[in-house]
DNA sequence: ACCGTCGCCATTTTT
DNA sequence: TGGCGACGGT
């Protein structure tokens, strides 16, 4: 165990720790991981334990694959045989074992966000509610925090019969669990209490999995919920063999149901408890732990901690307030290149984050322009696409012939003259029956008042019928081609000819490219752990760190990284801090621990930038400075005075008119930047030599040549005011979306 | 049955 | 801004 070595007097200790419950306070960068994954090795070299003995839980795919790599690395291949998962993975693979036992069958599909919304909906409608009394969104909320606390309808229907929103609520959920049922579908939530209810009812099960996960470890324990708390106690139980590493000041998924009060009420609920702190951060620079501090000490009641490091003091937090989101853009381009052409730091040593997805827009616009390679965390709009979601839809039924959501959403796409009145139909009876859609259609004859469909109906049926009979034979990206060509969808696209249809048939392709990657990666790809891995994997799991780019991210998602140079973006009250987190002191304190992880991501700098007037949902809003920002002392934060000074210039400035935005008005506003800034023009007119390209010559399939990133084909055209946005797949960078005007290309076929 | 248009709406974070 | 439902014309 010479790796032992390395380690500072707490983490040994950590590592070294015997049997019984164990509480790590791991403050931010203090090393958590390799505590985990040492603990592991130690566990496995010097105790003896066998590696499929061990269950460790972390919060992302992501960080599964990478926490099962390093522990590799330790001790070996052996290494390969433990569960390292996240919840949820761990849950639907003891759930695919034995869910018949529930009721459900082993096909079950996980529904996502949207597929939950489309059921509520139908629910609402069954039950002559209306969306406006009862918003889709909220009532899913409530019926999700309901399960975080795995209350059951009929408690809920108990607790709230009272109150009649509450009681209504009660009955849409009640509603909502038996549809899932039919469609034989568990949400997110259902995922892990599903799992607690085979543990709790099946004595032989639970005592099954004991006795083969005799040491479990929790990563970001902080951010677990109550069900969570119930399944690895369950889990536990027998053995108490727990270990829990968290940070009380990095709970932020509050709002998801995560109770804070599992990492602070653990002592008590397992007596006996070893609680270990680490304190000795590794990762940044006095200065940026200072900073953190003193934002995070404004909040109250937190475990006692005080972190410190051998780290140098480092530079002080850079504050810049920009006139609009624009020039917030540009000033972080413009930090990024200069720092990058004095060869201190490439790209990828950069992260920009933020509040909410919608800021990353106008980020995303300005590094087009000026041609600063980045890669976007997040938007996960890929499998939103329609034409993705209309697959999948297929892909699942094919699967899951119960799911009348996916039936729903493809029984008449393309047009086979299914219409809505068919469908309510349908709906209604199979509602009634309590069965679903597709077996109602299977016994065409016994639905009353079906005419005209009949025959479309029949026709759709032997669709499906003949895909499932294949679906064996078939690996998922064959059955995929298969779905594309006998229900005409690719041909409807084919005949529609118009460069949004070629788009979409792109992104199908793509699609079976991620298709056939599954299959090389796993040996026993079958149609069921395929859709499972689209259900499951999220964006950051795939985040490619190799590539040289700049990062954008929100802060929910950075959790757990770490970059050399972070930006943190939108510094503005109302913002961040949210303005929905005004009202409650709760939320206010939980977009502060939000804070708190966003600078300790960073190791070496930290700017924060806000703009004076930002363009945000269509609307302007002229913010004040966030109040996190003011939370740092003077002597940490270099900026804040030319900011009051620009403030107040600006405010004169506003009524010439002479503060509007345009391409090259920087130069006043930001002296410095008017220098090392690559102008736009670079790229693209002004290059004297260099001819615009013809816009109209630009269509999906053609070779393009960018200054950047060399050689690619244009994958998807869309028009954008008189520009065009291109995507296009460049050999060496990948995909790329960049805006015609700016982006000088030249055409090479 | 289908398609286009209008106007209303809220508007975070994600396994 | 843009997603979504309602509505009305073909």
């Amino acid at each position: 165990m010479n790796y032992i070595e390395a380690l500072n007097e707490q983490q040994k200790k950590a590592v070294m720790h015997g049997d019984g419950p164990l509480l790590i306070l791991a403050g931010a960068g203090s090393g958590k991981t390799r505590v985990l994954t040492h603990r592991i090795a130690y566990l496995v070299d010097d105790k003896g334990v066998k590696p499929w003995n061990i269950l460790a839980i972390t919060f992302t795919n992501k960080a599964a694959k990478e926490m099962k790599s390093r522990v590799v690395k330790l001790i070996g291949a052996e290494g390969e045989d433990m569960w390292v998962s996240t919840f949820h993975s761990a849950c639907v693979r003891i759930l695919r074992r034995d869910i018949d036992k529930l009721g459900y069958d082993k096909s079950f599909v996980i529904f996502d966000t949207s597929d939950q919304q489309t059921l509520i909906k139908e629910c609402l409608r069954e039950l002559n509610l209306n969306e406006k009394n009862f918003p889709p969104k909220s009532v899913l909320h409530q019926i999700g925090r309901a399960k975080d606390e795995m209350i059951d309808p009929q408690t809920y229907m108990t607790m709230y019969s009272t109150d009649f929103r509450l009681g209504k609520v009660a009955s849409i959920y009640e509603l909502y669990q038996k549809k899932l049922k039919i469609n034989n579908a568990l949400d997110f939530d259902d995922i892990i209490i599903k799992a607690i209810e085979l543990l709790t009812e099946f004595p032989e099960v639970l005592g099954y999995y004991q006795s083969r996960f005799r040491y479990i470890l929790v990563d970001e324990y902080q951010d677990t919920n109550s069900a969570q708390f119930t399944f690895v106690s369950l889990l536990s139980a027998s053995h108490g063999n727990i270990c829990v590493v968290g940070d009380d000041d990095q709970g932020i998924y509050g709002w998801r149901g995560a109770n804070i009060r599992n990492i602070l009420d653990f002592e008590r609920e397992f007596p006996g408890t070893k609680v270990i702190k680490l304190e000795q951060n590794y990762r940044s620079t006095q200065n940026i732990l200072d900073a953190a501090n003193h934002v995070i000490r404004n909040n109250a009641g937190r475990k006692s901690k005080k972190l410190w490091t051998e780290n140098g003091p480092g530079t002080s937090v850079r504050y810049f307030c920009a006139s609009n989101e624009h020039e917030e853009a540009e000033y972080i381009i413009y930090e990024i290149n200069k720092q990058v052409k004095e060869g201190i730091r490439k790209h990828s040593d950069f992260a920009i984050l933020y509040r909410m997805n919608a800021q990353s827009r106008v980020l995303e616009e300005g590094f087009m322009k000026f041609g600063v390679p980045y890669k976007l965390v997040g938007a996960q709009k890929f499998y939103d696409r329609k034409e993705i979601r209309d697959l999948l839809a297929y892909l699942r039924l094919i699967h899951n012939p119960s799911d009348s959501v996916s039936l729903r959403r493809i029984i008449n796409v393309p047009r086979r003259g299914i219409g809505k009145t068919t469908i309510e139909l349908l709906e209604q009876q199979a509602a009634a029956r309590e069965v679903s859609i597709f077996s109602l259609i299977q016994a065409i004859d016994s639905i009353q008042g079906i005419s005209r469909a009949a025959g479309a109906l029949q026709n759709f049926s032997s669709i499906i019928c003949g895909l499932k009979a294949v679906k064996e034979q078939l690996k998922v990206s064959e059955l995929i081609e298969e779905i594309l060509k006998r229900t005409g969808y690719l041909k409807e696209l084919e005949d529609e000819d118009t460069i949004e249809a070629l788009g979409r048939i792109e992104n199908l392709k793509e699609f079976i490219s991620v298709a056939i990657e599954f299959e090389r990666e796993n040996e026993d790809a079958d149609l069921g752990s395929f859709l499972e891995n689209v259900s499951l994997v999220s964006d950051i799991d795939t985040l490619d760190e190799e590539k040289d780019a700049v990062v954008f991210m929100t802060f929910h998602s950075a959790k757990g990284l770490e970059f050399p140079v972070v930006f943190m973006a939108g510094m503005e009250e109302g913002v961040f801090p949210g303005y929905r987190s005004f009202s409650e002191e709760g939320e206010l304190e939980e977009e502060r621990r939000l804070c708190y992880v966003g600078i300790t991501r960073a190791r070496e700098q930290v700017y924060m930038t806000g703009a004076y007037c930002r363009t945000l949902f269509g609307s302007t809003t002229y913010n004040n400075v966030s109040r996190f920002v003011k939370e740092l002392p003077e002597e940490l934060v270099d900026g804040l005075e030319t900011a009051k000074d620009r403030r107040d210039s600006l405010l004169s400035w506003d009524s010439t008119g002479r503060n509007s935005y345009s391409r090259d008005s920087y130069g006043p506003t930001m002296p410095a930047a008017s220098r090392g800034m690559p102008k736009p023009q670079s790229y693209g007119e002004a290059g004297a030599s260099q001819e615009p390209v013809e816009l109209s010559n630009l269509k999906t399939g053609v070779l393009v040549e960018h200054k950047k990133f060399g050689v690619g084909v244009i994958t998807r055209v869309e028009e954008e005011g008189d520009d065009l946005k291109l995507d296009i797949a460049f050999k060496s960078v990948g995909n790329k979306r960049l805006m015609a005007q700016y982006a000088g290309l030249r055409i090479i076929r």
